[in-house]
DNA sequence: CTACTGCCAGACAACGTTGTCTCGCCACGT
DNA sequence: ACGTGGCGAGACAACGTTGTCTGGCAGTAG
C-alpha cells in the first residue's frame, strides 16, 4: 500500500480510502491510485484489514456438514456459496463425518481464522460449547438438524411430516406391515422421521411390530444385510420405509437380489438421482437442499448484518414424488406371513 | 494474548511460545499459560498471527472446482479435505461454472485471504494471469484439466486412453456406427475423450461420421434431446459413447423414452452412482476422483513445503467397469439402418 | 479583510501476533 | 572467588491495514 501510494503520490491514508471505496476522495486522486494499483499488481489484504477493522469482519463464512462428498451435503453447499458469492463472501467447509471431536475441532479451527459466522449440521445433542468456543459476535445458523444449548437460528426439513405422509401413503396402498428401516436414531433427523412412522401407524390403528424396526443403518451396506435379513424371518412386511437416501439404496440392492422390487413397495426419505430411472422407479419424500441452503445463508446474513429478533426456525417442506415402488399394492404371499427363499 | 500473560504472570512473548509450541520454555511456566488459556477461552488469531510471521501461512487452500454440487467435483472436494485435514489446513472452496471470469474472481478473493496455495480445475485455456494475480510463493495445482501458461502440476484422467478404450470395446462388441455425445468442446477433457474415440474408430478402420459426432450438450436435457434426434434420421447408431456424466444420465433418459435401452449400446464415460442399478445396468469407463483429489492436494503441499523440482503431470488412471450396456449386440434393425418410428 | 465553515488529505497509533535482540540467571570449570 | 557459556524470558519493533485526529485550503458570510 505504501509502494501504491508513493507511485500515485498521494499517502498511505488515501489508497486505504480509495481501497475501501470510501466517497471523500477527490476522483482524479482516486484516478491515480487506481492506476498505481493496476501497475503494482497491488492485492488488498484482508487479514490485515481485519485486524485492524472495527467490525473484525473477514468476508468469510463457514460450513459445517455431514461430509461435503455426498449429494445432499453438495447441493446444500452449493445453494450456500451461491447466496454468499452474491455478497462477496467466501465459504470454508468440514464434513463431520457424525464425529463429535471433530465438530468441536472444526468449530475451533473456523473461529481461529475468524469466520464471521458458521452454518452447523449438527452432531451432538449440545451445542453449549459454541457460545464460550466462538467469538462473542459471530452468529451460528443450524441447519438440517436442530443445535441445542445455544440460541440459534434453525433450518429444518419437515421431517416428522414427511415420515407421516410417506408411511401413510403406504396405509393407504393396503400395506399393514411396514417396516422402518433409519441411519442411527441418536442423529434427531432419524429420530424425527421414526417418530413420524409411528405417528401413522397409530392414526391407522395398527400395531408397531418392533420386528420392523431397524435403526443405525448407516451405510446402504448395512441397510442391504438389514433387509436381506428381514426377508428370512417369518411375518415379513410387505412394504418398507427408509429414511434415508443411503439406507434406500442399500434397500434397493437388497430387493433387487431378493427380486421382490416389483412386489415390495418402497417408500423413501430424501430423494436421489436416477431415482426415476430405476424400475420400479422409486417414491420418496424429498427434501430440498437447494432451499435449505439458501434460508440458511440468508438468515446468517441477517444475523451478521446485526438482526438481534428472538432465533427462528424455519421449516423447509418435504415433497411426496409418486414414482411406481410406493404404490405397489401389498403382495398377497408376504401378506399371508411366508417368508422368503433364497 | 496480553491478558493470558497477566493471568499467568509471565510476558506475552511466553505465551506467543506457549501457543506455537516452542520446546525452549519451562514447562512450569507453560503450564500456567496453557491454563490461563481454558480459563480466559484464549482463541489464537491466524490472521494476526499470519500478518507477523516470515512465511506468511494463513494454514488454508483454496479449491476452486466446476460445481461443488456435482458428484465429481464433490468426491474430488472431499479427499481434498481429508489430505488437509491431515495437516490442520481448511479448505475454501469456489465453483466456476464455466465461467471465465468467475475463475479470475474467484482467484483474486482467495488470494486476498492469502491461501497457502489453490488447486484448480480451470475454465479457460490461458491461466498466464495467475503468475500475476496471485502471491509468488504460493503454489498452484491443476486439477481434472490442464493448466495454461504457467508452469505447475497438473493431475489429470487418462482422457484420451480411456475414451479409446470405451469406443474400442463397442467396436469389439461388432458395433460399426457408434455416436459420440459430449460436452463443450472447448473443455479440454471433452476434447480428449472426443480424440480417444476418434483415434478408437481410425484404428478399426470404420470412417468417421460427422452425423453421429455432437459437441457442447452440457446438462442431461440437452444430451436426451440430442439423441432422440439421433435415432430420428435414417442411419442411426447401434452404439453410443457419452463422454460425460450428465450427458449419460441424459442419454439414459432418451433410450427409455425410445424403448431401445435394451437394443442401444452404451458406454459413457465418468461412473456415477446407481449405473449399476439401472436396466441395463451402464458400462462406464470411470475416473477415480477420490485419488486425483488426494494427488492434487499431496502435490500440492510438496510445493508448499518447498519443493523446487519442475512441475510434473500426474496421470490418473480410468477403469472400465463392464455391467452390460456396453456389452450389447448391435440390433440388426438398426444396423440395416431403419430410423426409429415414435 | 477577517472569521467561520466544510471538506479532503495526511500523521499517527493501534489491531494481535512473532522475529530479533538483549539481559539475567545458573551451572560449571579454573 | 571469578569468568564463561548456555539457556530461557522479556522488551521492542514490525507485519499491512484503518480509526481518529489535525491541519490546510477554498468558499462564503459578516
Amino acid at each position: 500500500m505504501n509502494d501504491v501510494a508513493r507511485a500515485a503520490g498521494v499517502s498511505l491514508k488515501t489508497v486505504s480510502r480509495v481501497v475501501n471505496g470510501e466517497v471523500t476522495v477527490n476522483p482524479v486522486l482516486a484516478a491515480q491510485v487506481q492506476q498505481a494499483i493496476e501497475a503494482l499488481h497491488y492485492r488488498h489484504d484482508i487479514g490485515a484489514s481485519t485486524l485492524r477493522r472495527s467490525d473484525r469482519r473477514t468476508e468469510t463464512i463457514a460450513l459445517l456438514l455431514e461430509d461435503v462428498g455426498n449429494p445432499f451435503s453438495a447441493a446444500l453447499h452449493r445453494s450456500v456459496e451461491d447466496e454468499a458469492r452474491a455478497r462477496g463472501v467466501q465459504v470454508l467447509t468440514g464434513s463431520l463425518d457424525e464425529d463429535p471431536q471433530r465438530e468441536r475441532e472444526l468449530v475451533r479451527a473456523f473461529t481461529m481464522r475468524r469466520a464471521d459466522g458458521m452454518i452447523i449440521a449438527p452432531v451432538t445433542d449440545d451445542q453449549s460449547f459454541l457460545s464460550t468456543e466462538m467469538h462473542d459476535d459471530n452468529p451460528v445458523v443450524f441447519v438440517d438438524r436442530p443445535g441445542h444449548g445455544i440460541p440459534a437460528d434453525a433450518v429444518l426439513a419437515t421431517n416428522v411430516l414427511g415420515a407421516t405422509e410417506a408411511t401413510r401413503h403406504l396405509v393407504a396402498h393396503g400395506h399393514r406391515r411396514i417396516a422402518y428401516l433409519g441411519d442411527y436414531i441418536r442423529i434427531s433427523t432419524a429420530r424425527q422421521r421414526h417418530q413420524g412412522y409411528l405417528a401413522a401407524l397409530a392414526e391407522a390403528g395398527l400395531e408397531p411390530e418392533p420386528g420392523l424396526v431397524t435403526h443405525d443403518l448407516h451405510t446402504a451396506a448395512l441397510a442391504e444385510s438389514a433387509v436381506m435379513a428381514l426377508f428370512h424371518r417369518p411375518q415379513p412386511p410387505t412394504a418398507l420405509f427408509t429414511s434415508q437416501n443411503l439406507v434406500t439404496i442399500g434397500t434397493v440392492r437388497a430387493l433387487r437380489r431378493l427380486q421382490l422390487h416389483r412386489t415390495v413397495a418402497l417408500v423413501g426419505f430424501d430423494d436421489f438421482p436416477l431415482a426415476d430411472l430405476l424400475e420400479p422407479a422409486v417414491t420418496v419424500v424429498a427434501q430440498d437442499p437447494a432451499t435449505m441452503g439458501r434460508t440458511a445463508a440468508r438468515a446468517l446474513f441477517r444475523r451478521i448484518d446485526g438482526d438481534p429478533s428472538p432465533p427462528q426456525e424455519h421449516w423447509i417442506p418435504t415433497t411426496m414424488i409418486r414414482r411406481g415402488s410406493g404404490e405397489l399394492p401389498p403382495s398377497p404371499s408376504l401378506a399371508a406371513g411366508r417368508p422368503t427363499r433364497l
